[in-house]
DNA sequence: GTATGCAATCATGTATACAACACCGGGACG
DNA sequence: CGTCCCGGTGTTGTATACATGATTGCATAC
């Protein structure tokens, strides 16, 4: 079998620092020090960069060099808009999967009973960071149970943008509660076959954590979106 | 002023002939015969690929190769189901900043004197030809005139597999006066403020649009989508 | 002290050489 | 006669050398 190329690596690994907000937005990234970084030569590195300006997550001027991507006020409200108007189609398109394939189904049944365990859990660190962690599992439940190709791919491309928003914006304890609580309402709309009730509960969802993280970074030191810009 | 690198210029090349359908779905494009065709070396030409696999015009896989993507009934379906999804909003958007812009406003209201006059016309190879230009025109307004930054890259991403479209599937002189007058009545929906019917009306439109792909696909020889990938 | 011009430096854009792998023949063996 | 193995050939993946343009810092003139 044939492994991933050294361009997969090194995209891999770059996004993955930029989903975590270990490289911040704004970093430089010229070609040398990723080259010194990485091991791999330009041409990788390269071929990785130009693939992270195609999915938004840097900014690539000619001649000038790679930034990651900054993150401004107006970015974050029109990422959250376009998943709002993307995420309902998608839960749709999912609903009718689960309806029709038991596998499907059994999939989202298995995730919802996770989201009730971490309910009847007391609030905690762990317990958020695995409820985020059922929730990335979920998002790409929905991904995957998604039929239409160009849906699937805007979707799939927005989600590094959004993880990267949860990592730089601290997360909220008292959110992971109310946010457990509409996975689970979406849950049980899914696997009762109403898309209808889904979408809406998930363009609920997408309300309440954009509000969440405006009012994060309001009492963030420095201002908020000035440090992620 | 710094001119267009040649990874532009190739990638341009390419996505034009991709359009207009001189590069057939399924034809090889091998790195060196590029070289050839382009005077360009394999690093511009790498990218140029690369950048038109992101785009989902060729279809590249590892160590194999590429070729310019196929298209198969399913994936026209999804073609349009997504724009149904976002071109409505998009028009939304577009009547606001019309309401709230008049340079923008004009722009509209020019292009709609244009379908005007063309409807006024007698059917001709040359009115379509006319008609379809000035649609390109209209689409590319609309796209600019939408705020949402991702909204705006999805849809101006789906433009080249449109046109291609309509390309390989011969067009319906037919369908051209009904186009026009759909278009005629998006216009006057949008310079009328009214974003729910613009939107209404182009749901429309992708519909019609849609159905009469397939008709002309089901006439055509060898059976029409057989052919395309 | 400030502004301007120049040159050193380093970044990216491009070309090309080398390495690794996949496909396609022919030929030997069962 | 069919199958398997193996080398040839051409492809992509990677590394690196070269060309070109941008930034930066300093020296100089005002």
């Amino acid at each position: 079998m044939t492994g991933p190329s050294k361009a997969d690596q090194v995209h891999a690994q770059l996004k993955e620092q930029i989903e975590l907000g270990e490289l911040a937005p704004g970093a430089p990234l010229s070609e040398l020090s990723l080259v010194a970084r990485t091991g791999a030569s330009r041409t990788p590195v390269r071929e990785a960069l130009r693939r992270l300006a195609a999915e938004g997550l840097v900014d690539l001027a000619p001649r000038l060099g790679a930034r990651v991507s900054r993150v401004s006020a107006q970015s974050v409200r029109d990422l959250f808009e376009f998943r709002q108007l993307l995420e309902p189609a998608a839960i749709r398109s999912a609903t009718e999967r689960a309806a029709a394939d038991p596998a499907v189904r059994q999939d989202f049944a298995d995730m919802r009973a996770g989201f009730a365990r971490i309910q009847a859990r007391t609030p905690s660190q762990e317990r958020s960071r695995a409820f985020y962690e059922l929730a990335d599992r979920f998002d790409w439940a929905i991904i995957d149970a998604t039929r239409n190709e160009h849906l699937r791919r805007a979707i799939a491309d927005l989600r590094p943008h959004t993880a990267r928003l949860r990592n730089l914006s601290h997360l909220d304890p008292q959110r992971t509660d109310v946010s457990v609580t509409e996975h689970l309402a979406i849950c049980d709309a899914l696997l009762a076959g109403d898309g209808d009730a889904a979408a809406s509960r998930i363009a609920g969802h997408l309300t309440e954590s954009l509000r969440t993280i405006f009012r994060n970074l309001a009492g963030s030191p420095s201002d908020g979106l000035e440090l992620l810009g």
